[in-house]
DNA sequence: GTCTATAGGAGGATAGAC
DNA sequence: GTCTATCCTCCTATAGAC
């Protein structure tokens, strides 16, 4: 959250605040995935974005063209992470050839534990609400396919399986952008939901919903 | 979509486009759901509702005090239809003391049915992604819950059972929103995963989001 | 690589006539 | 009940200096 910055490795001016572009550029990106995250892709301001990531509005702009480019390319982030995270579930449960029921447990996990920075959930779902939008519509669209495509094809899914794993992945981040999360203890009925669908997880996820302001 | 005002039982002045305060009232919030489903609360604007509704901008400012307010007005309408298509079915199944498998199935294609008004389930779906909003996030949250303990208290559900079928209509509502309906045929992948999803009720669906623009 | 200044355009809301 | 005119804020994007 602070614009502080660290001594880099990398050589050259010591002094002053200039940062290599690519570590700018992902610092811009997690910055985004916040923003845009939790308050969507119209709702968020690139001067928002700008003041997360600790520097001037313009300089988000010029170096990601648009706004609209800035969304693309948190969703493009978003999605490699998740693809990442899952295909590392997968290499892991080839390895010890898991039983089926406790890979899609395992999965299960994998995707909780990625709240552990929300951006990447939330802007997700942010992207796939505005299916409308030409260009984020389409990035969306082929993210999501994407997805499907990993649990049938790399991890052997059934259609049936990959369609149910994939609905309570949408429960989940329904759950959480809707911030019951930060409302758990308030209703009864809400935290037997929430109990419900985070499992083991819960913990984690009010944990990691709650320490965000 | 056209402004057109059909012969009113209501007497008084014949002509001139005066409407009751009532029926231009809902007029204004059938176009709202569709155009805030669409778009979103922060993507859209009033002056695109006023469009939709055939009158000026100012008059839906006027109308309803805030956009803030169409929205809460528009989430309530929303729910207020949910709710009531779930007590039919659930009226229904007690009368023909139907299995619990046979009332999930009802509930489910009574779902799928409220897509003949998209915006009914867009703008939920858009309600539920803002719950960072102070009071469109309070109205969204209480919405849910309420819709999730018409399940566990009327229908009788275990708290798994009104979990997976809220799941399975998150999935739904994501998959129109995404706009992948818009796109069938398009991908073998993602008609799959549409089947799969929408099951018999596949046709009603593409019909119900192809028509709209 | 990063900022300040600012142009230019929307968009929500208000005033007030009819 | 409904419109036209308009204010004023906010926001994206560009220009150009350092």
């Amino acid at each position: 959250m602070s614009s502080v910055n660290q001594n880099m490795s990398d050589p050259g001016q010591a002094s002053a605040d200039r940062i290599p572009a690519a570590e700018r550029r992902e610092q811009i990106l997690a910055a985004a995935s916040h923003v845009f995250g939790q308050r969507g892709y119209a709702g968020a301001t690139t001067d928002q974005v700008a003041q997360a990531a600790g520097i001037s509005q313009p300089y988000v702009v010029r170096m990601f063209g648009s706004k609209e480019n800035l969304f693309v390319e948190v969703l493009n982030r978003a999605r490699v992470r998740l693809l990442d995270a899952f295909r590392a579930v997968l290499a892991d449960a080839a390895a010890a050839s898991l039983p089926r029921e406790e890979l899609v447990a395992s999965l299960g996990r994998a995707y909780a534990d990625l709240i552990e920075d929300r951006g990447i959930v939330l802007s997700l779902m942010q992207g796939f609400v505005i299916g409308h939008e030409p260009v984020i519509g389409a990035t969306a669209r082929a993210g999501f396919v994407e997805i499907y495509r990993l649990l049938r094809d790399e991890g052997g899914f059934t259609a049936e399986e990959a369609m149910s794993f994939l609905a309570h992945g949408m429960l989940f981040n329904t759950l959480v952008a809707l911030r019951l999360t930060d409302h758990y203890g308030e209703d009864a009925s809400a935290d037997e939901l929430l109990a419900c669908t985070f499992g083991t997880k819960l913990e984690t996820v009010l944990k990691a919903t709650g320490a965000a302001e």
